[in-house]
DNA sequence: ATGAAAGCGCTAACAT
DNA sequence: ATGTTAGCGCTTTCAT
């Protein structure tokens, strides 16, 4: 492979010079510059970015770190990322932490060998090591998704005690009194903060004495299981709130096995849903998280603060989440089964 | 940031020493180990991978190049690609076409400059050109999902002209006779293959003067869109055959506004589906590519192929294509609409 | 507007 | 079993 100094040799100048074509710095003539273009073609020469990042201390590289690829919430955060940092001429290097501290403590020494120059971290355990392990390592961190405690950071993630709010408001008015929530980990923000808003709704309306929470993960499993122990309970409920889209499908499936309808005999709501290219008819009424935005705006964020265009690293971004009021809550019944 | 030179000095040894410990290379006696390993946590020391790649000319990196991360078959491949990729010390870039030659291009010469080890590519045109370009540059390359033309290439996809006859044989077994099948561009291979077991099934039940095929795009608006002038054709089909998750969902919409029933009034089959956990009740019948499965067969081959353990670099893996029957095909309706 | 020298952090090649 | 030397390809720094 040709190297700069190939290039030189045939341009008839320096190194030095080459590089300054390339990176479009200092003072460079016309004519220089054209001579250098044309032996970068004749050769089909191509920088080294490891060379350059080796002695400019920038990969123009970011990662993204999240739980779990596959889930259409985080893949759509993925785009936002990818096409923000695509168009800064960084790549992105993608990890699934699956909710692992493990496996997020390995990537995080990973992303520090690699130089990356930033990193977008959903943290997958209820702690701030991997920010600090990054900082320490003078890599930029930006938090997606979720907080984490006892630590100031750049942070972008929707409302989710709004979200989680509004969408208990719309079942209590619907009639609905024994509103069960299945949510995620009891250590994860977004976990927890749709069970403050579910909390937040149910007091202002006076039913909190009816409050029915169920932690676990955010995946079918938990809403399935989670939904059966609810209806052998002495408080059947008359409408769930799955606080993600995984946990939502949980629920229905559970519901189906008991011959029970959605919305007439219970009513569901949930967090997320599918992107409507994956849908034959969008059923669920649920809060929306702007997924691509917040990849994109997490994106922007870091970029600003690599090339140190923010002073202040604990700045917060909350993005409103979006009421989609669709077919699966209606009226409670009033006729007991 | 501590370098091999700072942790040299603080175990009393040489630098090259240190490279050995780390490396797990050559030989070093149980008590300097233990010396080098204590300086290493002492200094909190992380190996510079720009560093070792610049010199090592290995930068232990993949890429993965896809239409679109969106498309969960691409994400199921994504994950199996990572899986394996990881657990072999290989970081993994991931790119996006949108089937654009021009996209996959610019990736292409990113991916050199980055030094990537090797990569897997879903070609999003029909041709050799970026398979050709990495090779040029000493890069290994897998081709997935689709075949490239005029140039032998390690291969991984799914047995997609098989696929395509079952899935019309069983179309046919149940009695319909004039099946449209919706595809994507012309110049993709599995977009031509499942043609191909189409027409090779109309064949051998003697219905090739049927045969109905619309080219398009892999995505909803084709399915949708060549659904409805399928349906305002002189040749009414009784069922369709969407060659991948998009059409599929795109086909289904199209019916459901001309107030057709799945699988009543017309059968539908398709390529792809969506993963269980994010189906309430699967519904289609659709042939199943093992994309997880692609993605890790991909990345072994390809990193055999880094580490010189394959002479042959034409090396062709098909893998099976699963058929999943479900309920969206039924019977043809024998009185006529 | 261009260049010379040096060095980023690591490991290959060659000692000992 | 360990060390010395050199250099990967680039850009920073300091000339001119």
């Amino acid at each position: 492979m040709p190297t700069v100094l190939d290039v030189a040799k045939v341009a008839g100048v320096a190194p030095i010079t080459v590089s300054r074509v390339i990176n479009n710095s200092g003072y460079i003539s016309q004519e220089t510059k054209e001579k250098v273009e044309a032996a970068i073609i004749e050769l089909g020469y191509v920088p080294n970015t490891l060379a350059r990042g080796l002695r400019s201390k920038r990969t123009n590289s970011l990662a993204l770190v999240v739980a779990d690829i596959t889930n259409p919430y985080f893949t759509s955060m993925a785009r936002g990322v990818e096409d923000v940092a695509g168009s800064s001429g960084y790549s992105v290097i993608y990890c699934n932490t699956d909710e692992s501290e493990t496996k997020e403590d390995k990537y995080a020494n990973i992303l520090v060998q690699r130089q990356v120059d930033g990193v977008l971290l959903v943290p997958a355990g209820g702690n701030a090591r991997t920010v600090k392990y990054l900082e320490n390592n003078k890599i930029d961190v930006v938090v997606l998704d979720r907080r984490v405690p006892e630590k100031n950071t750049n942070l972008v993630c929707s409302d989710s005690v709004n979200g989680a709010k509004e969408l208990t408001d719309l079942l209590i008015k619907l009639g609905h009194q024994q509103i069960a929530i299945i949510t995620g980990p009891d250590n994860v923000s977004t976990s927890t903060d749709r069970v403050v808003g579910y909390r937040n709704s149910l007091e202002e309306a006076g039913l909190s004495a009816n409050e029915q929470v169920y932690f676990g993960g955010f995946n079918q499993q938990t809403g399935y299981e989670s939904t059966r122990i609810a209806m052998r309970s002495s408080q059947k409920p008359t409408a769930f709130f799955a606080a993600n889209n995984f946990i939502l499908i949980g629920v229905v499936k559970a519901l189906r096995e008991l011959n029970l309808k959605v919305p007439e005999d219970v009513s569901v709501v949930g967090f997320d849903d599918f992107p409507e290219s994956m849908l034959i008819e969008p059923f669920f009424t649920v809060a929306i998280q702007p997924a691509y935005e917040m990849g994109q705006k997490a994106a922007e964020l870091l970029i600003k603060q690599i090339n140190g265009e923010i002073v202040d690293n604990s700045q917060t971004i909350i993005l409103p989440t979006d009421i989609i009021v669709r077919r699966s809550a209606g009226p409670v019944r009033n006729n007991p089964r």
